[in-house]
RNA sequence: GCGCGGUUAGCUCAGUGGUAGAGCGCCUGCUUCACACGCAGGAAGUCGCAGGUUCAAACCCUGCACCGCGCACCA
């Protein structure tokens, strides 16, 4: 046992536990164990990626389930790594050349950017695996896997060769979602809609077989009209049916191009006329199709003009085509007007710009066991909770749409097939490269980063591993990722394992800052979490985090709440302080035999209920509550009503009632600490060693595997009868207490100074609790008086251990007490009115519980009473 | 357009049919022998609006408003 600091200093005790686990494997399951299996695969955090709230939200919830699945007696793995997440690493990498070497990835090309990308990961890459250890996370090191790891990469590639053959996956040319910067085909959850404020341009085009008639076309996009290829109308649109067939005249590069009916138009909608072009837009695409039409490609892959745009425009970027676009035809005549006008434009997740709808090769997947996995979901078989994401899940898979693959990049899976030279239509495609591979070619795309990601539940695991742990229990996620990566898991999951990957998936609530804005790096509004675990410590930013996140609500973020966390982890260092002030604490105690006062059954009961509270909460994720329940638990049953209260036992000249009360302190912390273990591992183990706790057969030194308090058992030997009676008797006194302290302040005694009490008492018992009631109303005497004859004006009140009277020496006139009485008579008239309109109530008499209906005439007897006592007090005082 | 959340004390949020809760902030008093990262007391809410169901509604139903999100979109 050492001396205790008076402030809880996290930053040496975290460090030091964290290590000690380490050294002892404390992480590392063994999958040949009896006990049954617990286990949570990492969302991988992008290998570039650095710690946020977010994760700390996230990687909380999973260190608590863990943690808590370990004192229950599972073998627990929980599986770390990191993404090699495509796109922003190669953009990491490529920026960093840029600036130190002015080169671009093509200057060195493929193979040596490659090599460039590993060092930098080796260098840089995986920081946030480091600041996870900072928050106490129990993940399994041993088993860290990475998305690019060999036989990861091996295991995407088999499954690449596994859905060809099984000819779900198939190339095309087709018009997919391109972005201008990343220079890269994605996919369309990738895309981000967002709302524009731009410009409806109203041109004109000339009929060709009618000169000086004219089409009115409304376009949100007058830079591509260069592309345009047709004009369309709805074949049954009366005004234009007549022109269908016909030609006009798209004005630069001046062609002749045809009128088209086709029912994809809405007549109702600008002027009903659309101009068509094939290579820049879905549905323009889709028409072309419908009456093979040219398509006429006019952008470059960067999103600037090409020779076809015209000389003018050639080179010149998409935007500033616009613009010029719009001059031009202002200056031919063709512009009617211009409307402000807000559209929907898709924007690249990554890069955020708007991305081109463009007509390329492309590798795409027909989804596998897409019923099952609906059906999965549906059935429960995969849990998700809330629930409510299970309608989002539901949504996108009944609406699947194929899945674009294929990536123009270079850090990432290559895709595992080759052409031949001598006849690029005969493909190879195979794990293992062809045998003369100096008469092929190595397809140049990467997959998908999410391709990888889709496998992450048992391509992380080794045979050994897979047989015991998977499928996993828990998945811990953000909704944000639903359709990216928990969808795509399910259907991985039945189609390469036969099996769903995990039990159960838990989504968190985003976090925002104070202004419901999404913290991101670019707003600068994300605090670094780092910072504020040296400030408050990891513990305190674990508990003060899970204490504010609702189940699946976003969380409005406040240091606050975090300070909240510290100061909670400071309480319950100094509430083992001082017990460690008043000698040794029993390492194991059992409650059989011992002599309890009322206050100990009481906080004993409360300790009881609280276990069996917690079990509920766990059960149904609710973190929040679970913390809110040990805060208010410890906080105010524990130390401001148990502790103050067994004071008088403590430093009382009864050594058996000291020892007695020492021992239930003992016996609520030490279950305190296990309680608490999972949400503040560091602070909970420290304590559990300080006071020298143990506990029996679990066969380890770490509090991290003491078994989780059974509720059911835990007041075995107990004098169960006197239970119910001690807890209201706990309750009188506490009432009374209350109400004590709350007339001394009305009448300005200051809470230090020492005052002298009178108590007719009324319970029969009173005066056993007298002097530990004197000493938490910091009374220097109470006496018990039945006949007490109070001086006119002396300020009283009617508590329920009786009426309790503070002489003043008159100092209080007798007035001012009786208006401060009747105030009292007011509220208790007030309550007894309420609760005799609904006793009066026969409906209420007649169809409410039998028990909501006694609860409500013991109330009203109450209150009753209460009210004659208080008559008389009035009386007392002559009014 | 369809769908999903939210709207409770100054702030952040709990509270799924039976007398409105917490923390912070605020006011008052306390360096009382664990803790000022603390102790004690207090003020403060027509539970978004309007109907309905019920003996009883913050809670269930209907409609509306506002905030946020997702999906799909008409150029």
């Amino acid at each position: 046992m050492s001396e205790i600091s008076k402030a809880y200093e996290p930053q040496a005790v975290e460090e030091k536990w964290y290590s000690r686990w380490l050294a002892d494997g404390c992480f590392t399951p063994d999958p040949a164990s009896a006990k049954p299996a617990y286990s949570i695969v990492i969302p991988p955090p992008n290998v570039t990626g650095m710690l946020t709230l977010g994760h700390v939200l996230n990687n909380t919830i999973q260190d608590v389930l863990a943690r808590r699945a370990r004192m229950l007696g599972h073998e627990v793995l929980w599986l770390p790594g990191t993404d090699h997440a495509g796109i922003a690493t190669q953009t990491v990498v490529e920026r960093k050349l840029r600036k130190e070497e002015h080169k671009t990835r093509r200057d060195l090309g493929r193979e040596a950017f490659l090599e460039r990308v590993w060092e930098w990961k080796e260098k840089h890459g995986g920081i946030i695996i480091q600041q996870l250890k900072k928050l106490g996370c129990t993940c399994d090191w041993s088993r860290e896997r990475f998305t690019m790891d060999a036989d990861y990469s091996r295991e995407v590639q088999a499954v690449f060769v596994d859905l060809y053959k099984k000819g779900l996956i198939y190339r095309g040319k087709r018009m997919v979602n391109w972005c201008p910067v990343s220079l890269t085909a994605l996919s369309d959850e990738e895309v981000i809609m967002k709302a524009q404020n731009g410009w409806l341009y109203h041109m004109r085009y000339e009929l060709a077989d009618r000169p000086g008639e004219f089409l009115e076309i409304a376009t949100t996009r007058p830079e591509t009209l260069m592309g345009d290829t047709a004009i369309a109308v709805h074949p049954a649109d009366e005004r234009y049916k007549h022109l269908v067939g016909s030609h006009v005249w798209r004005p630069f590069p001046r062609a002749r191009i045809p009128i088209v009916g086709d029912e994809h138009i809405d007549p109702t909608f600008g002027t009903g006329v659309l101009k068509v072009t094939p290579a820049h837009d879905k549905a323009d695409f889709e028409i072309g199709q419908r009456h093979h039409l040219e398509i006429l490609d006019v952008l470059h892959p960067d999103g600037t003009m090409n020779e076809l745009a015209g000389p003018e425009f050639a080179g010149m970027d998409r935007f500033a085509a616009r613009k010029a676009a719009v001059e031009k035809l202002r200056e031919m005549g063709l512009l009617v007007k211009e409307e402000p006008y807000q559209n929907n434009v898709g924007y690249s997740e990554r890069a955020d710009v708007p991305i081109e709808p463009r007509l390329s090769e492309q590798w795409f997947l027909k989804y596998p066991k897409v019923a099952e996995s609906l059906e999965a979901v549906k059935s429960g078989a995969v849990a998700f909770r809330p629930e409510r994401w299970a309608h989002v899940y539901d949504h996108w898979m009944q609406n699947i749409q194929d899945w674009c693959i294929s990536r123009q990049l270079w850090w990432g899976h290559r895709i595992p097939v080759w052409y031949r030279k001598d006849n690029p239509d005969c493909v190879h495609v195979d794990t293992a490269p062809p045998a003369d591979p100096e008469n092929w070619t190595q397809e140049e795309d990467v997959l998908d980063t999410w391709f990888s990601s889709w496998l992450w539940p048992f391509a992380t695991m080794d045979d050994a591993t897979r047989g015991k742990f998977y499928p996993t229990t828990d998945l811990v996620t953000g909704p944000d990722i639903i359709f990216f990566w928990v969808a795509r898991m399910i259907m991985a999951g039945y189609e390469f394992t036969g099996q769903k990957p995990f039990a159960n998936v838990f989504f968190t609530g985003l976090i925002r800052d104070m202004s419901g804005r999404k913290m991101s790096k670019s707003l600068g509004n994300s605090p670094d979490p780092l910072d504020l675990i040296a400030k408050y410590g990891a513990d305190g930013i674990r508990f003060g985090l899970l204490r504010i996140a609702p189940q699946g609500q976003d969380i409005r973020f406040d240091e606050k709440q975090i300070e909240e966390g510290r100061n909670f982890a400071n309480k319950l260092w100094n509430a083992a302080r001082f017990r460690q002030m008043h000698g040794p604490s029993a390492p194991e105690v059992q409650l059989e035999g011992l002599k309890l006062s009322s206050y100990s059954l009481d906080i004993l009961a409360k300790l009881q209920e609280l276990v069996v509270k917690l079990d509920a909460a766990y059960g149904e994720y609710r973190f929040n509550e679970a913390a809110q329940l040990m805060y208010d638990f410890f906080w105010s049953e524990y130390c401001d009503g148990y502790v103050e209260a067994a004071k008088s036992e403590i430093f009382s000249e009864d050594p058996a009632a000291k020892d007695s009360a020492l021992a239930v302190m003992d016996f609520v912390l030490s279950h305190m600490l296990r309680l608490l273990q999972p949400f503040m591992p560091h602070l909970a183990a420290e304590l559990w060693t300080t006071l020298g706790f143990t506990a029996p057969d679990h066969g380890c030194e770490h509090l991290m595997y003491v078994a989780w308090p059974q509720s059911a058992t835990l007041l075995a030997g107990l004098e169960r009868e006197r239970l119910t009676t001690a807890s209201q008797r706990v309750a009188a006194v506490y009432e009374s207490v209350r109400l004590a302290r709350n007339l001394r302040a009305e009448v300005r005694i200051p809470s230090n100074k020492k005052v002298r009490l009178f108590l007719k008492p009324q319970p029969e018992w009173a005066e056993e609790e007298s002097a530990t009631f004197a000493r938490l109303v910091n009374a220097e005497t109470v006496t018990l008086e039945a006949n007490y004859e109070p001086a006119r004006g002396e300020p009283r009140v009617l508590t329920p251990l009786g009426e309790l009277y503070l002489p003043l020496e008159g100092l209080v006139d007798a007035s001012a007490e009786q208006e401060r009485i009747q105030k009292e008579i007011a509220k208790v008239e007030a309550e007894l009115a309420t609760v005799g309109k609904k006793l009066s109530n026969e409906n209420f008499v007649q169809n409410a519980p039998a028990a909501v209906v006694a609860e409500h005439r013991k109330r009203e007897t109450d209150w009753k009473e209460k009210l004659s006592q208080l008559q008389k007090m009035m009386h007392s005082l002559g009014g």
